[in-house]
DNA sequence: TCTGGGGTCCTAGGACCC
DNA sequence: TCTGGGGTCCTAGGACCC
């Protein structure tokens, strides 16, 4: 038995925790770059305000229903979830941290220590409510793909938030009330194929040949989905690690493949060197969370993008690959070679819109493979290693940016943002992670 | 002027190996 | 008329998720 526990409207809640005032108003948060809307209010979806609708086309009617705007701050997003899944870790044995707002908690055994597991998935809402400011909806079921679904139950209005799905009668009258594309694993594309098929509800897909979903929805994956439907858990399990202290080591057990930074500019660029500072601070971001997981890397790969949506045709992203002799996570090594990446990408006179460094072929650091026949590419000595940790400290302790290459400050007057930065035009402050941003009784 | 970012998994096809 | 079998690795592309 699995359960589900999804944050509501994540970000407007991290916001609201933070501004009580807003509770029952329409709010909405952008994403990078300001770009467009991807948490919405209760309030802010009734006015009819849509997932991913560009910022600029919804602006005026913003303003016309005085909905509160915000820049995304993942800062504190990030933060508050590390609390909510905290709270979480006290309910189950095993927790998997799926995304930012959503955890599954393994509750197989569960209903001997608390046989009414409705009344348990309330605790385990209440319980996140008064310790972090959250409000989460709870959905229990045998497996990952109907939990799921519980919770979308529980997402509705009339329920108490807790939504249980234990026996083939309930999940499958669950089912014949969901439409098919809500089920988790059917995508835009599958949907309209089903559709196309008069399938239209969890219900119906079910009842199609275990053979037809691995014919058609992605071979494996389709079967899984099938299997899933039917009570069988096939998905993986991934929970999170711990230390003796309770702090989590990392949030998903599973390993990591890549690690990518990648961004919008706030207008195109073509300046080499205004290119080199952007390319140059996300490959040290990049390599900065590749160390915090204890990884290395010996894949780099830069990503340029020019206007996608441009009425060219063509493709609008372009990568360049450079590999390196072993693996690492030292700044210097990595910007190198992005900015030999980047040379070989740019095409002068282009405008690009984004840029990006995506870092691959991860090992973890001190199992890094050795080229045979390249004694020089050894592992990067133990200076360098020391030279990275200091930096990160720093780094942690005086705010992200104060101790970077050069190369990454190029053309940048002290305290002035980059000319490629992204709009973030209605950002509100660190209120847990930083003191300058500290919430303040006003 | 203006449309996010970070991931995962799977498949197919080509290069290459013995 | 007719050209093996088994395997790995890599890349590109497609699909999905939040």
């Amino acid at each position: 038995m699995f359960a589900l526990v999804d944050c509501n409207n994540f970000y407007v809640s991290c916001e609201r925790v933070f501004a009580p005032r807003l509770e029952g108003r329409p709010v909405v948060v952008l994403s990078n770059n300001d770009g467009c809307l991807i948490s919405r209010s209760d309030e802010a979806k009734a006015l009819g305000f849509a997932m991913g609708e560009p910022h600029h086309l919804a602006r005026p009617r913003l303003a016309q229903h005085g909905v509160q705007v915000f820049s995304s701050n993942y800062g504190l997003y990030g933060d508050m979830s590390r609390r909510v899944v905290q709270v979480l870790s006290s309910f189950a044995a095993g927790v998997e941290v799926y995304s930012i707002d959503e955890a599954f908690l393994d509750f197989s055994g569960m209903h001997l220590l608390a046989p009414d597991l409705l009344a348990y998935g309330a605790e385990v809402r209440a319980r996140v409510r008064q310790q972090t400011g959250i409000p989460t909806c709870v959905g229990i079921a045998p497996t990952k793909t109907l939990a799921k679904l519980a919770n979308r139950l529980a997402r509705k209005q009339g329920t108490s938030g807790v939504v249980l799905l234990d026996t083939p009668a309930r999940w499958q009258a669950a089912l014949a009330e969901a439409s098919v594309e809500s089920i988790w694993g059917v995508g835009r594309r599958y949907a309209r194929k089903l559709l196309e098929m008069n399938i239209t509800t969890g219900a119906a897909l079910a009842a199609l040949p275990e053979a037809w979903l691995r014919r058609h929805l992605g071979g494996v994956v389709g079967q899984r989905l099938w299997r899933e439907l039917h009570g069988h858990a096939c998905l993986d399990w991934n929970p999170a690690e711990w230390d003796e202290a309770g702090e989590p080591l990392a949030a998903n057990g599973a390993a990591r493949h890549s690690v990518t930074c990648t961004r919008s500019f706030g207008r195109p660029q073509h300046e080499p060197a205004a290119l080199a500072e952007a390319v140059a601070t996300f490959a040290a971001k990049a390599a900065e969370k590749l160390r915090r997981h204890g990884l290395g890397a010996h894949l780099v790969t830069v990503i340029l993008g020019t206007d996608r949506f441009a009425p060219t045709g063509g493709p609008s992203t372009h990568t360049a690959c450079v590999t390196l002799p072993a693996a690492t996570a030292d700044t210097s090594r990595l910007t190198q070679a992005a900015l030999q990446g980047l040379a070989r990408l740019r095409q002068p006179g282009t405008a690009y819109h984004r840029a990006g460094v995506l870092l691959s072929g991860l090992e973890r650091t001190g199992e890094v493979q050795l080229g045979l026949f390249e004694p020089a590419a050894a592992p990067v000595p133990p200076q360098r290693a020391q030279l990275m940790a200091t930096l990160d400290r720093l780094n942690s302790q005086f705010g992200r940016a104060a101790v970077q290459l050069a190369v990454a400050t190029a053309g940048k007057p002290s305290g002035r943002p980059p000319a490629w930065a992204g709009r973030a035009a209605y950002r509100s402050p660190l209120y847990t992670t930083s003191w300058e941003g500290l919430w303040q009784l006003s």
